[in-house]
DNA sequence: GTGACCGTTATTGTATACAAAGAGAAAAAG
DNA sequence: CTTTTTCTCTTTGTATACAATAACGGTCAC
């Protein structure tokens, strides 16, 4: 990540993606590219190239007459992006399993501490569990070393729709999700490809219905 | 696909990805803009535009002082797009098992017909292969009803280096590659999503070890 | 009142001019 | 001769003006 963004460009990306993000943008909503530019003001221009980056990145959707949207994810789709990346997470950590260093267990273990603790306070600190476990996961794909499998894992984790939803786990998804990731620390220190890549399904599938769950009970309410 | 190809950033789109493909644009070379837009007949704008779809697709890489330059893939580059390839196709190839219709069924049966045709030619129709098979898979991927996985895909298949090599393709391993399209036809009439990943498999890992064969070959010409 | 047609307006697409940033060449210092 | 520095020129980034197109709303015929 840019230190500096200094390209204009970049500044409205990484505005737009925040205001999606954050929910100023509601999902549905119609994005008029004047009106950004006056947001984050630069010119539209820098908004379109923008538009583009976060439209590959299934922030954005096109209407079939080139107008943009803000996407909106159906149970479906996400569904869909959880089995993709159910299949892309385990296929990293079998190569992570593979190829891990001494210096990266390391760093994963104290990933895996640092959400111990945020999770051990009487209020669990999740944004900090968030950080974290973005952390442990990056960490992985780095060990597995396959660019090409970096970029698709990007456009298929952190919709709006699943980063809220992770801001209510409970206490109990909060230690599975640990338990998982220690588990995937034994199985990288054995380079077992088998089981880190066993470990690793697990996890996604398990946040999956942790995500459906949420989902389905913020229904109910809203039908109460 | 658009058959009017109504906007110039569209048709400066097609154009340089067909240069790319066809090797008036070297891999290595340095992409210039402005030359593009003149030999496109447009403005440099939508030859921007072009330009960033082709780097998400991968045949562009941008230099840190963001120079744009036709991908130039090495042996592990295509190791490793094999390898994503391998593990995205083989799952459409299961989802696919469990979703396809009769008339998709037909439509596999019919390419395979004409593949089979183009091969028992006294010399084989090499480019009607090509796209036969592409359309043998396009109707797979169809079958397998997930948007994200036929975008995923397409950023790991038709690399320039790829697509030469498969025009060398030897008799036999063009009809190796009609036994495995039929036999996936089979999986998928008996609807059996574990068959039709296993073939899919071999599918993909047998195109790899010809095309890692026809590489070291070329090398072995190149050094004599 | 309903539906089709047409003009207005909002929004996106393209061209062009200019600004900024880098690479390469030429010149100067060691 | 090598290295460093500066300057120029190429190339990319941004702003703005204008063109094209699609949505919206109103009018007219029935």
């Amino acid at each position: 990540m840019l230190l500096t963004m200094s390209k204009a460009s970049d500044r409205a990306y990484a505005q737009i993606r925040s205001m999606i993000l954050s929910g100023a943008l509601p999902p549905g909503e119609q994005i008029r590219e004047e009106q950004l530019a006056e947001r984050c003001g630069v010119s539209r221009t820098p908004v379109r190239d923008a538009l583009r980056r976060l439209e590959a990145e299934l922030f954005i959707r096109r209407s079939e007459s080139q107008r943009s949207f803000v996407a909106d994810w159906s149970l479906g789709d996400v569904e869909e992006a959880f089995a993709l990346r159910t299949m892309l997470e385990s296929h990293a950590a079998r190569r992570a399993a593979e190829r891990i260093g001494w210096d990266q267990l390391e760093r994963l273990r104290l990933a895996n501490a640092a959400i111990s603790k945020a999770i051990e306070a009487d209020i669990p600190e999740v944004p900090t569990f968030l950080v974290q476990n973005r952390l442990f996961h990056a960490i992985i794909l780095q060990a597995a070393a396959s660019p090409r499998l970096s970029a698709m894992l990007a456009q298929v984790v952190e919709q709006p729709v699943v980063v809220r939803t992770a801001l209510h786990y409970d206490k109990q998804n909060l230690a599975r999700s640990l338990h998982e990731h220690e588990e995937l620390v034994l199985a990288f220190a054995r380079r077992d490809g088998d089981w880190a890549e066993a470990v690793m399904t697990a996890h996604i599938r398990r946040a999956f219905h942790a995500y459906a769950d949420a989902h389905a009970q913020q229904r109910e309410q809203e039908a109460a």
